[in-house]
DNA sequence: TAATCGCTTTCCATCTTGGAAAGTGAAGGA
DNA sequence: TCCTTCACTTTCCAAGATGGAAAGCGATTA
């Protein structure tokens, strides 16, 4: 069988939920990444540079109601890797589905 | 939608291991699963002791060729908390199936 | 009695994750 | 112009996770 391997930059939760939101939009603003993963401003900046730093994510900042606003949106490389991510737990999933059938 | 709730007692790449091949089979050799996970001897004894203290595994010890061996097997809880965390990877993964589909 | 096997425990280093608080640049108000 | 606010960013720090090496330990063999 093929090793099933995870993407360390997507596999923390906090990761998964900003990837998984990103995976369904174009992108999001860092206010309402802050609400969905509920970690601090901080936090979802490092996470964010982090992701940028990976090639992942891209931020743009531009202006809204005259106030700076940052928006996140996927790379194509990030795109892809989130999907091999999923790709990877659809397999770890399948791999257990008969056992957890008994369930 | 309903928050996704990951077990972090089984969310490290070393325990999705272990538990994988537990789900899979009634019980496992320690030997197996420190080949299958690819740690040290006392990185995987403390994973099992996490996984005992947590109420999801059980070590039985008994003797092969009049040699000592250790024997994992899941716990009842231990089962239901794997099939719990993978019905929670694959609720994570239909969420973003269209997003990956474009890929 | 000594050595070996099969883990377990201790010791230690590193990495990750998190928050608080200070810092920064742009925009708005006095 | 100076001060404040906003929206993050960076720094500082603490705690927990993860990993290996090495020592420890009980049960066999030699």
């Amino acid at each position: 069988m093929t090793p099933i391997v995870l993407d360390a930059q997507l596999h923390a939760p906090a990761r998964l939920q900003i990837a998984t939101v990103l995976a369904n939009a174009d992108s999001a603003e860092f206010s309402r990444l802050r609400e969905i993963t509920g970690v601090s401003d901080s936090v979802l900046s490092k996470h964010l540079s982090a992701l940028v730093e990976a090639g992942y994510v891209r931020l743009t900042k531009s202006a809204l109601d005259g106030r700076q606003r940052t928006w996140a949106s996927f790379t194509r490389a990030g795109r892809k890797a989130f999907a091999a991510h999923m790709r990877a737990l659809q397999a770890l999933v399948a791999s257990a589905e008969q056992a957890i059938a008994a369930e």
